[in-house]
DNA sequence: TTCCAGGTATGCA
DNA sequence: TGCATACCTGGA
């Protein structure tokens, strides 16, 4: 796939929104289990060289809706340098991109990542996916495939805390048991406007409104919706409140007024910035 | 061994 | 509605 750009692998598999891609050992290329297929990717300058277990006609359609080769993230950028004077950020981590991921994996991903750190949830979703998914041979290896929600649904909290889960295993178990009853359609809330999805992930246990907002900007493409993680807290009050604490619904009313359907995009800079280059945004004592 | 980081659920005022 | 606290794990 030629001309790719902006397009930064690196920042995008490992920027905390997807958790089932890691680096091949020696070398450059990233493999990753998305959606029952494996795929290893080599980005080169602009060009990604794309081998896959993949052999449907629709890999490659597949591939580009997945990392978003359609939207014009120059223009993003731009304005996102232009009318809120992030461009150290924007330098920091060019290229990043928001995936589009599968509802049902993402839900339960952030589920895991809730008070937990990226290498654990990393782990646990593997151990996850190792003991109820499928296997996938890709180049002599074996891959698992992220489960269905009948099979979560089906499992004790005890034996599913064997994966390292905590005790966010009764939430996971109980978040399986509503998508796989139908309560909650995640696929359907990819059509409904972004505060009535926002309701009814609420509705799921284990996923409060940091969460709900992953999976609402990481899998169903709501740019305005505005993830308040630690980090986002702390460079926000940073630069927009001095410094001082600020309840979470009122950084998250402000994020919405002052950034609209770019808020996603700027939440997901701002975050990579913050989290790799706190000291430096501390020390410059300015915008990013 | 102890401390810490990291969101949500729950109970209480 | 707002606040305090418990919940797990792994790494420092």
């Amino acid at each position: 796939m030629e001309n790719v750009t902006p397009f930064n692998l690196q920042s995008i598999t490992e920027c905390g929104q997807a958790f089932r891609w890691h680096r091949e050992e020696g070398g450059a290329a990233y493999v990753g289990v998305v959606n029952s297929h494996i795929y290893r990717v080599l980005q080169k300058g602009s060009t990604l060289y794309i081998t896959t277990s993949n052999n449907e006609n629709d890999s490659r359609e597949f591939i580009k809706n997945y990392f978003d080769i359609d939207t014009d993230y120059t223009s993003i950028e731009n304005r996102l340098i232009r009318d809120f004077d992030l461009g150290r950020a924007v330098a920091f981590s060019s290229g990043n991109r928001i995936l589009k991921q599968d509802p049902w994996e993402t839900t339960i991903s952030f589920i895991i990542s809730a008070n937990n750190s990226i290498p654990n949830i990393k782990r646990t979703i593997e151990n996850i996916a190792r003991a109820y998914g499928d296997p996938i041979e890709f180049e002599g290896r074996i891959y698992c495939s992220f489960p269905e929600p009948e099979k979560l649904a089906g499992l004790a909290e005890d034996e599913l805390r064997n994966t390292r889960c905590g005790y966010r295993a009764r939430y996971i178990i109980e978040t399986a048991r509503m998508v796989a009853g139908g309560q909650v359609n995640l696929y359907a809330l990819k059509q409904a406007p972004t505060d009535e999805a926002l309701k009814k992930l609420l509705t799921l246990r284990g996923v409060g409104r940091k969460v709900a907002d992953c999976i609402l900007l990481y899998s169903m493409q709501k740019y305005e919706a505005f993830p308040i993680d630690v980090w986002i807290k702390r460079a926000m009050e940073r630069i927009y409140f001095n410094g001082e604490e600020t309840p979470l619904s009122k950084l998250q009313d402000f994020a919405r007024a002052k950034f609209g359907n770019l808020a996603g995009f700027l939440q997901h800079y701002l975050f990579h910035y913050a989290r790799c280059c706190w000291a430096d945004f501390e020390e410059n004592k300015e915008e990013p």
